[in-house]
DNA sequence: TACCGATATGTTCGACCGTACATATCGAGG
DNA sequence: CCTCGATATGTACGGTCGAACATATCGGTA
């Protein structure tokens, strides 16, 4: 038998989901990309779904995540806010320091 | 803003589900009631639930888990291998590692 | 001022999942 | 040999969630 062990991490606030793996993936394209459009293809989401996550996830958490911008040539764009690269930061990394523990000790564990 | 990290933490075997905190917690009713009726009311799961849960969890195990008995005064009953004994206490330490190492981290990130 | 590309929303349909309900089976004990 | 309590399964219903489709709006720029 070769078992895994796997795991997921999210943030809340106030029993409310705020975001995920992939939001951390859909935020970090928006600041790479700088539009939800062209961050959601990148992730493979639909805008819809895209938008509505983020929707969901601004009023969740107390703290401005997104600068947007209508019209314009461009169609307009999305920035991160810094409280939302601080959090993508904070996040990452302590996402890592889980997947070490795991690793680590899940190879003594497990064994049959 | 008041920020909480949650995490869960279960096992797999060649990419499908065999069972997470729920099933740990079924696992010990069972253990300690020796039937997988009263070990699902202990949980709070319906029978038809439960049973459905350990199935799909001994398919997708390669190792027993269970062993039942019919009829009798009692009905029958459930008790678990020595392995599944094994499998509970390592996912438990595991699951108090990851937790430990989500609290630790997570007091010093994540500060606005 | 008409156009274009992105944000902003509502809505409907189908898949998936747990719940509820119904039933069959087994076997020691009275 | 009949009863009782637990295992063993099928099925139908309802809610949730993402996917797909349809619009509305905004505002630089040509």
């Amino acid at each position: 038998m070769q078992l895994e062990v796997r795991s997921k991490t999210w943030l809340e606030a106030d029993g409310k989901f705020i975001m995920g793996e992939h939001g951390i993936a859909l935020l970090d394209a928006i600041d790479e990309l700088g539009s939800i459009q062209h961050a959601a293809r990148r992730v493979g989401w639909s805008y819809r779904r895209a938008w509505g996550y983020l929707k969901t996830m601004e009023q969740h958490a107390g703290v401005p995540i997104l600068v947007t911008s209508h019209g314009g040539t461009a169609g307009g764009g999305t920035r991160l806010t810094p409280q939302a690269r601080k959090l993508l930061r904070d996040y990452k990394r302590l996402q890592k320091m889980v997947r070490a523990t795991i690793q680590r000790k899940s190879r003594l564990l497990f064994s049959y």
